[in-house]
DNA sequence: GTGGTCTAGACCACC
DNA sequence: GTGGTCTAGACCACG
């Protein structure tokens, strides 16, 4: 249930702590009800602004994945596992989307794109 | 050899500048030593800054896509149709390998990775 | 970890920070993780516009010297320091070399070149 | 007597070629008295504009290596063979000058600037 | 606070 | 006419 966050890779902190506690969610590595690091903890073991915890925690509970339990902190929603699991499934499909009309639309055939597809598919050993 | 640009589109006018100049050397919209609309033209064209159009072309130059023909104008570089093929290529390659590594990582099957594939395609029109 | 900049001097200002910024690393006067001076502040201690100074920073990021660290500033990337002691050797190596290439072009003899050399460089005090 | 020109080398074409000229001069392969070609037939050869030819040759009149014959043309002065031979030797000591300064000036000892100039050297069989 | 992007307008050398 | 550089000032997302 650690995180690893990557402060010069272009996408925003908060953004990466997101993802990797919706994707710890789906993986069961976080299970329903159970309690996440106080922000104060959490900025101090990954060096972070504690600012940033705190909007990544936000964003997490506008997307129910998280729920305030009255002044003891944070922990995962009952139902949050289905809406992750299918949350991460929707967010692949838009980015294969996007990825494929992009080839398309650079001008590359189905064929080349299936094929390329094929290829990096089977790369993944 | 005309340009679309959409300013609220996240992605900054200049990338989807030099992007659109890549691909039209890569699809062979523009050839080799063809000029490119003038830094002034094309900034009243799209509507946008020139200096806007200044730092695209600035990219293109460092990325060897163009080369400048003193006080007459950008002129594309003979040797970049190849270049540009190749970096379109590789650079949808990249993304998609991206996607699809993380599928995977999400615990997704490689026979629903080929479907969800096969589906994104076939609706892309 | 001063600059000093000369204005009326032909060289573009952000090219003459480039290069301050490179040699600097090579002299291990900027060191791997050290943070620079914010656009802002070298701005106004250089008296000159913040836009230059981003200009040459971003440079310096393509040229893989500098990296960002998301909403804190830029710092010198751990590699650099061996990219900019060879691009500083390589770079006057090269303008070296065009200058006795020339020379010899010019019909001067290599004794000529030689001596002409030795003067000049007993003439640095 | 014929002169190159790469219009997209950074030195100004005109540059290229008044220094062309000095050399040629230096060279004897233009002589005291030697007409040059008419600035409407040098310009639509190298297919420039003729402008820039009429920039070097007026340049190339005030630095006194040519000298116009009423109404026929430019001629190279009887004079000029001494004063390209020396401009030549005085432009390179100062660019060597400047070369070697930078060296120093970047760091280097003494003994590596040497070194790199006997390496330099000896390369250029 | 940080850098990144964009606009506006000026000036320059070069062709 | 061309691109290149610089200034000035605005707005943005991020921490």
């Amino acid at each position: 249930m650690y995180f690893s966050i990557d402060p010069s890779n272009g996408v925003p902190i908060y953004e990466q702590l997101v993802r990797q506690v919706k994707f710890a969610v789906a993986d069961k590595v976080l299970v329903a009800g159970q309690m996440l690091p106080s922000v104060r903890n959490l900025a101090q073991e990954l060096a972070i602004n504690p600012n940033t915890i705190s909007k990544a925690y936000a964003q997490l509970q506008t997307e129910q994945v998280l729920e305030p339990l009255r002044g003891r902190g944070l922990v995962v929603r009952p139902d949050s596992l289905h809406r992750c699991v299918t949350a991460r499934q929707e967010l692949l499909s838009v980015r294969l989307n996007a990825v494929l009309e992009e080839c398309l639309h650079a001008g590359l055939s189905r064929e080349e794109v299936t094929s390329m597809f094929e290829k990096a598919l089977s790369a993944l050993a």
